[in-house]
RNA sequence: GCGGGCGUGGCGGAAUGGUAGACGCCGGGGACUUAAAAUCCCCUGUCUUUUAAGGCGUGCGGGUUCGAGUCCCGCCGCCCGCACCA
């Protein structure tokens, strides 16, 4: 082996070139093998990979690589969720066709990929926005609406009247679009909609079997899908309407003191037309902030109606109010307050001077305790409340229920918080939806052998709004069922909709159809995902009701679709900047010498600013661009890197000096891999011992995704066999770390392992064997304490005697010198770990 | 407000209730070298102290235990998510 050191800069591309060569990370569907899907979240094709991906990525890599070894069958590919706004955003901003934006930043993206030697199935690689894709999804999305899960309904959005299209929540600041800074207008729209909801139940009960998933995005989920229980009735109200409320609290229904209605409610409206008075407090509601602060500080308001509701049991009259705490579109949009028992309504009825009676304690004796400045909304005994008097919160619950029920006022009734999915968006850059409006057959889906509806090609950008609405040709088609003069949908799906289904595609891709249900029950569910948290809500929910539709379809045979979620934490890095007037300037890491007492800029020396270590983000200017460290490091250090230190879930801070050592390392493990000296014989039993345990240690750590630990028992091995002198036992030694780190520095362990003569690609070897026999030591060291403190450590065989540690302990100079004849009233001997004299 | 998570050296972090600080980074000292780079060796929680030895130490206060970073109770602080969801 040659002395020079290790260069990345050729062999990263040597060894990624063979491994394209040998094909050895395309997965044979038809293996005999034992599968693993392993899938990290696809990429936007933004334009250039970013740190986070790199660390994403690599995670994915090393656990792919790692089952490989195992003797698994892996499937871990890589492809482009290609469609979304930034490729419009260019296309007005720079002239760019989105399409060639989008294929231009694939490119360069993968190129970036490969640097960074993934072991990923490039023959699988797709992009959202290639037609045979979206044509499937289209197919897709008409089966869907065959099984009654696709509806279209008049809806509210919001409308950027100057760019003339749709904005998503989060694109409207202060009410105002993010990119016009025009006044966001509601406007009523045809939109079509996933029915998500007729799943809730399912994806409910579905979150209790994810045992893998991490329990934050479990909650996440539980919480979004909010299902709650309770009864909804009507009051009838003194003007001779009837007013459905809902309530999750009917046990404490006798408690109730007023009513009220969301100030967009029909009755608030009914009210506010012949009220000026109710109109301005409507408008007043209105105006309220949406934000997290204003909501919390926001006091309570209300509008006296003048209106009384009718209670169901005593027949009093109930005043109605308009008030701005209660929401239109939760349950009824109007709901009966009890303000004993409710935050909301205690401080309402206290403003306003309504009664606050008490009708749940803790026992019967408290029916007559006052409240504390705030409502008691916990469980007790029902007081106060006539037949319900006596009864637990739970029990009095179900009678009220079944009583409305007897009595056909009321029912049982569950709520959710879960909405049905709006999936158009009225843009040009995503997957037409595949429907023909006709004036006499309605709405008509596209023929299947009429997929794709292909995205038309010659479109403008210059003007606002969707340029599929004002092409001049491509909506006016004939209707696939009367053959008359008919229009195609404008609207294209949400990019969700992309990103639900794609992992099937990957496991199996048919060109006739949009996947082989056979071949997905071979490779899913997706045995370990990993991604950002930030899709913890959306993309996974809308992802586990795709895979449950299509199911529900008969399309395939998968209830959940990933088994196993990883959220990995973000890469982060201190910030420069300096002060400029009111603004703050800030610099990239690259254009700043930092040492040990602070930072200067490189380009006037001059001092600048060192702020908190945040997430990269460009705005703050503390990123670094992979392709940079690739350049600098070569790839195996940067894998190094992300896989040090920090814990996967955790962020990941970035540092130039952690880069260097990790370069350095690689260069120190090259070395040693040069000191394989196959004429060495004899044995080194504890470097055997210490080999064949971290490569157990190793293989769990890996599994449980603990890639810091695997790093930091691959650094005392190495020292080990450092200092070890040579012989057969440090051969296997050098030879394990070879093949233990081949999963996480893959171009160096080819590049050794072609150089110590081994077979074939060491991609394709397997996972070092562990002899279990040499896991366990035949020496151990005993802690020994006295007074819970540590006196001395000393060494005993493995298994020895309870009577024998004990003898040994009191043998012990250092022992006897603390116990300074102090009477012995107990010892406890933990074998082979410690002996405890207590005196 | 509700829910979840986390507090360990200068820093990132290890530690089935059993030797706290593994491993890495930074820092200090030394070797090699004409010099540097590269590499190697030693030290590196804190206090008393020449050494030796010992005291104190896992956010704070209690508790359980022979023994607590780890378990229990009560605080404090930070981070994340949700939010007037009836």
């Amino acid at each position: 082996m040659s002395n020079e050191r290790f260069d990345p800069s050729v062999a990263d591309r040597r060894w990624q070139a063979a491994w394209e060569e040998a094909r050895c990370f395309e997965a044979d569907s038809n293996s005999a093998k034992p599968k693993s899907y392993v899938l990290e979240m696809f990429p936007y094709p933004s334009g250039r990979i970013h740190i986070g991906h790199v660390r994403n990525y690599t995670m994915g890599d090393v656990l792919a690589r790692f089952r490989k070894m195992q003797g698994c069958e892996v499937l871990h590919p890589m492809g482009w969720d290609a469609f979304g706004m930034p490729a419009e955003n260019a296309a007005m901003e720079k002239g760019v066709h989105p399409a060639g934006w989008t294929y231009q930043n694939i490119e360069t993206m993968k190129g970036q990929l490969k640097q960074l030697g993934f072991a990923l199935d490039w023959s699988r690689e797709f992009a959202t926005c290639d037609p045979e894709y979206y044509g499937h999804e289209q197919a897709l999305f008409i089966d869907l609406f065959n099984a009654g899960l696709v509806y279209r309904k008049e809806s509210e959005v919001n409308w950027d009247p100057v760019d003339m299209t749709v904005l998503a929540n989060e694109q409207v600041i202060d009410g105002k679009g993010w990119r016009s800074g025009a006044e966001v207008e509601k406007r009523k729209l045809n939109q079509w909609f996933l029915k998500i909801t007729d799943f809730a139940d399912e994806l409910l009960e579905g979150v209790q079997g994810l045992e893998h998933w991490p329990q934050k995005v479990r909650l996440m989920q539980e919480n979004w899908i909010g299902k709650s229980t309770g009864l909804e009735f009507a009051f009838d109200l003194s003007n001779g309407e009837t007013l459905p409320v809902y309530t999750t609290r009917p046990d404490t229904i006798f408690g109730a003191s007023f009513v009220a209605v969301a100030a967009d409610h029909p009755i608030a409206q009914g009210v506010a037309a012949d009220s000026a008075e109710a109109r301005d407090f409507i408008a007043l509601c209105k105006k309220g902030g949406t934000t997290a602060a204003e909501l919390e500080t926001a006091e309570k308001l209300g509008f006296d109606t003048g209106i009384t509701a009718k209670h169901p049991f005593t027949g009093e009259p109930l005043p109605l109010f308009i008030a701005n705490f209660v929401l239109m579109d939760y349950g009824t949009g109007a709901i009966m307050a009890v303000p004993g028992h409710d935050q909301r309504d205690f401080e309402f009825a206290s403003k306003y001077g309504l009664p606050i009676p008490r009708v749940v304690a803790a026992s019967t004796e408290g029916a007559g305790k006052p409240f504390e400045g705030e409502a008691e909304a916990g469980d007790g005994v029902i007081v106060n409340s006539d037949f319900l008097s006596g009864q637990e919160v739970e029990d009095a619950k179900r009678d009220v229920i079944t009583r409305a029920e007897a009595g056909g006022w009321g029912k049982g009734t569950t709520v959710w918080r879960l909405r049905d999915w709006g999936v158009s968006r009225q843009r040009y850059w995503g997957t037409p939806i595949p429907f023909i409006h006709c004036e006499a057959c309605g709405v008509v889906p596209v023929p299947q052998d009429q997929l794709p509806v292909k995205l038309p090609e010659d479109v403008d950008f210059k003007q606002p709004g969707n340029p599929l609405l004002r092409h001049p040709t491509w909506k006016n088609v004939a209707c696939p069922k009367c053959g008359g003069a008919a229009e195609r949908e404008t609207d294209t799906l949400d990019t969700f909709v992309n990103s639900s289904w794609y992992f099937l595609r990957f496991a199996s891709q048919p060109s006739d159809k949009p996947f082989d249900a056979a071949e997905i029950a071979k490779w899913l569910p997706v045995d370990q995902y990993i991604g950002g948290v930030e899709h913890a809500i959306l993309h996974l929910l809308y992802a586990r009701f795709w895979t449950r539709a299509l199911a529900h379809c008969g399309k395939l045979d998968v209830k959940e679709p990933f088994a196993s979620l990883f959220t990995q934490g973000m890469v982060t890095h201190e910030t420069y900047s300096r002060k400029a007037g009111a603004r703050e300037v800030y610099y990239m890491p690259a254009e700043v010498d930092r040492s040990s007492d602070g930072a200067v800029l490189k380009a006037d020396g001059q001092p600048v600013e060192i702020g908190k270590v945040i997430k990269m983000s460009k705005s703050k200017k503390n990123v670094v661009d992979p392709e940079d460290i690739i350049r600098d490091h070569g790839a195996d250090a940067v894998r190094w890197f992300m896989l040090s230190d920090s814990p996967p879930e955790r962020d990941l801070p970035w540092s130039e000096a952690g880069i260097e050592g990790c370069g350095r390392f690689v260069q120190r493990l090259w070395r040693l891999f040069g000191q394989f000296d196959a004429a060495a014989s004899g044995a080194n039993k504890e470097l055997a011992r210490k080999t064949h345990q971290t490569i157990a240690a190793v293989a769990g750590d890996i599994e449980a995704l603990a890639f810091n630990k695997a790093v930091a028992r691959l650094y005392e091995l190495t020292s080990a066999a450092e200092k070890a002198g040579p012989s057969a036992d440090r051969n296997h030694a050098i030879r394990s770390i070879l093949l233990m780190a081949s999963p996480m520095m893959p171009h160096l362990a080819e590049q050794a392992w072609a150089e110590l003569g081994g077979e074939g690609l060491v991609a394709g070897a397997p996972w070092p064997e562990v002899d279990a026999a040499l896991l366990v030591e035949d020496e151990v060291t005993i802690a020994v304490q006295h007074k819970g403190k540590l006196r001395d450590t000393l060494s005993a065989p493995k298994g020895a005697s309870k009577e024998d540690l004990e003898a040994l302990a009191l043998a012990s100079e250092k022992v006897q010198r603390s116990l300074d004849g102090a009477e012995i009233r107990k010892v406890i001997v933990v074998p082979d770990r410690l002996v405890n004299i207590v005196t």
